[in-house]
Parts: C-alpha cells; structure tokens; sequence
DNA sequence: TGTCCACTGGAACGTACGGCTT
DNA sequence: AAGCCGTACGTTCCAGTGGACA
C-alpha cells in the first residue's frame, strides 16, 4: 500500500469506524423533537388549553402562531400535536391531525392533497382541478363525525405565492360541513404576515394568537445543554463551545437553529481532526463555514443580472469609497455588460435589483440625500469582502470579470 | 428661502413562458 | 393543438423628495 492509499483508508475508517464524538447526530438538527423543551412550558400550556376542547369532539379556535425563526413554534406545535393525537387514541376520540408545511410542499395542491391522505382520501398526484380536489376533501369529510386540526407551518409561504384563496376556502368550511369541524392552526415566521391576509380571514383565523419571543443566551445554554446529552459520548468536552454558540446566536435574534448549527457543525469539525474537545476555534470555523455556504447557496439561485449588480458593488468596494450611489453601481454595471456582451437594464430595474440584494442581506442600502447632489441609494457590501469574491468565484461568468478595472471607476464621489 | 439635483418608487403596460383546460 | 390564465420579469413614464447650496 502507497502512501496515499493509506491516507484514504485512514480517511475511509474515520467514517466506517465509530465516531468518537457523536452518539446521535440527528439530535442537534433543528427538525429534531425532543422529549422536553427547555423554556417553552408557557407556550405549550396555553397551545394545550386551545386545542384540548378538540378531545371533547368539540371544535376548538383557530390559532395563528408568531415568532422568528428558531423560536420553537414548529417543536412546539409538533410536540403539542403528538401528545393530543396519542390522548385522543387513547380514549377513542375521533380527532385527527394534520400538518403540512407550506413551504416544503409547494403547491396548493400538494397542500390539498396532503390534507386529503391525512384523513385516508386518495388522490392522484396530478390531473384533477383544484376545486374537484377541495370537494373530495369536504365530502370525506362529511361523510364522518370527526375533528380535524390541520396546521400550516410556513404559512407565510402559502399566501406570497398563490394569495389567501385556499386560506379562505379553509376558513370558511365549516360553514358547509355538519358531520365533522376544521380547525386551522396557521405558524408565520413573517411577523408582516397579517396584512398580506384579507381582514375576512385574518378575523377567522386569529381567534387565538400565541407569540414567542427570541431565546436569550441562556435558554439557549439550555437548549444546547440538553441536545448535546443526546447528541454526544460521554467524554466529549463541548461546554466552552456551547457557551460561545448560545452567545452567537443570541447576538443574532436568538435563534436556536443558528446556535444548533453552529454547535453541529464545530462538532463535525472537531470530529474530523479525530479529537474529543469542540474548542471555540472550531465555533469560529463553523461559523465561517455556514456563511460562506449560505452565501454561496443564495448566489447560485440569483438571476444573471442580480449577480453582476452584485459584482459592479463588489468591484467598488475594492476602491477606496465607502457607501456608492446608485449611479455609480450602474455606471460599472453597464460597463460589465458591454465588457460580457450582454445588454444592460435599466436603471430603474437595476435600483430595484439592489433592493432585492438588500432584502436577502447580501448589500445594505438606505436612502439618502446628499443635498444639492440629489437623493439616492448608498450601498454596501453586506457580508464580509473575502465572503463575496470566494462566492463570486465560484460563479464561471462572475470569475473572468472579479480582476476586471472599471474605467468609469476613477470619477466615482 | 427657494432651487435643483439625482435619484426613488409607484403605476401602467408589454412580453415571454409554463401549466391547465378545451 | 389552440386558447386562456397567472406569473415573472422588464420597460417607460413621472410625481415626489431631503437637504446642500446660491
């Protein structure tokens, strides 16, 4: 055996063996539902009281679930949903519960549909209208005595796509039901959801609203405290990372997915240098990684043009100015496209571009007025220089352009 | 105090395209 | 296959604007 068959067979046993760190990888993933969640017994007992008519054969009130990502509103309503299903087994109730993540499954009809298996109706993956699918689901459930409590994770995701039409349709079904009752239990991450709704809806659906606030740095300790139990064998030393992943996340929104994450993949680390301690250094590396990732992810799906706006700001930071208006942005942009072959857009489209960068947080603009020099956009790279020219250059076209001098560049303010 | 810059951002409209219905 | 519809993406037009400067 050569040297380098070696190194791969050292390779391939690190995986093939035991893992030395991990017992239970699948516990720091955020999808991952516990059999306790450290600080959210309020939440769970208020969800509890809402849906706990429902085991009567009672219908109980709608609710609309608020919080930002990584407050456990999905573990929670999960973890909710389990007990009563198995409560309502337990003493022969006819409840069922449905949940279906918006996001995930797409389309209104795939919505539909999931509902409709979640009471035992088949329907085909494709082919039948909307409507016809929606009747099926009526009249099965017509045709039994039951309490059906559907929740809709992502719900956000429903309403930007397609509008309220399937929420309204659902709200307003027990109107034709009289055998059996929905119940709908809507979670938004989006906290402008509500005026997205029409008023109609929004009255029925928000019968009940339960909000859940951001984790500080110590509920978050807890949390990846508790995880980590599951997660790791026993000699793993992991408190000093915890304490630097639950400070991260909690600087940012208290997001208990980024701390999760970030604990995960420091551990992965650790993992692949074969050693038992997750230091901070590795927190750091993780840290890096995923924005590196995330940045790279959010590149791969931008439109051509997007990613040469991207680029004309990128090309601006490397010069000394600070913050540049959106004239200059077009001005180096148009010169990239003549220097590409391809034919610009407008400004008026390219402004717009920038405010989409800066809603997916890749440039920060704001308008300003800078007098006599009229008012504009200035904007900056959001995310760390060397980020962006890693990402970009795994872009082929972008590549070829990252070295490229913008002539226009030395009358920029 | 009024002017005027360099845009912003809303609105209406055009075009291409994919999916569904007929 | 043809027609229809909704959506995405882009253009054109234009009223509105914050504040430096004359």
């Amino acid at each position: 055996m050569n040297k380098q068959s070696e190194i791969l067979e050292d390779v391939f046993n690190n995986f093939l063996g035991e893992s030395r760190i991990f017992k239970n990888r699948e516990a720091l993933r955020h999808d991952y539902i516990p059999d306790y969640l450290p600080h959210r017994e309020e939440e769970i007992r208020i969800l509890g009281q809402i849906l706990g008519p429902s085991l009567r054969g009672t219908l109980c009130s709608n609710v609309l679930i608020y919080g930002k990502t990584g407050t456990g509103k999905t573990a929670v309503t999960k973890f909710v949903l389990k007990h009563l299903a198995v409560k309502a087994d337990e003493i022969k109730s006819p409840l069922k519960v449905s949940f279906v993540n918006c996001r995930l499954v797409g389309t209104e009809y795939r919505i539909l549909s999931a509902l409709c298996s979640s009471i035992d109706v088949k329907v085909p993956f494709t082919g039948l209208a909307l409507g016809e699918v929606f009747d099926r689901f009526k009249s099965a459930l017509n045709s039994k005595k039951s309490i059906l409590i559907v929740a809709l994770d992502e719900i956000d995701a429903l309403i930007k796509a397609r509008g309220d039409i399937l929420l309204y349709e659902l709200t307003r079904i027990n109107e034709n039901l009289n055998q059996s009752k929905v119940s709908i239990l809507g979670i938004s991450n989006d906290l402008r959801f509500k005026d997205m709704l029409d008023p109609r809806v929004l009255s029925t659906l928000s019968e009940e609203e339960i909000v859940f606030k951001p984790y500080n740095a110590e509920e978050l300790q807890d949390i990846l405290k508790q995880r980590s139990k599951i997660a790791f064998k026993k000699g793993v030393s992991f408190d000093t990372a915890i304490k630097l992943c639950s400070a991260i996340a909690a600087a940012e929104h208290g997001d208990a997915r980024r701390a999760l994450d970030l604990l995960r993949v420091a551990a992965e680390l650790a993992e692949r240098e074969g050693k038992k301690i997750i230091s901070e250094d590795h927190v750091y590396q993780a840290q890096k990684r995923i924005e590196h990732d995330r940045v790279v992810e959010t590149m791969k799906s931008l439109p051509m043009h997007s990613k040469v706006v991207l680029l004309s700001i990128f090309l601006l930071s490397k010069s000394k100015a600070k913050g540049f208006i959106t004239g200059d942005i077009y001005n180096v942009y148009c010169e990239l496209c003549e220097e590409m072959g391809i034919s610009p857009l407008t400004q008026r489209r390219v402004s717009g571009l920038i405010n989409e960068l800066d809603i997916i947080g890749l440039v920060n603009s704001r308008v300003v007025s800078l007098g006599r020099y009229g008012r504009s956009k200035k904007t900056t790279l959001g995310i760390p220089f060397k980020v962006i020219k890693e990402a970009l250059l795994e872009d082929e076209r972008m590549r070829s352009m990252i070295t490229y001098a913008p002539r226009c560049l030395s009358s920029v303010r």
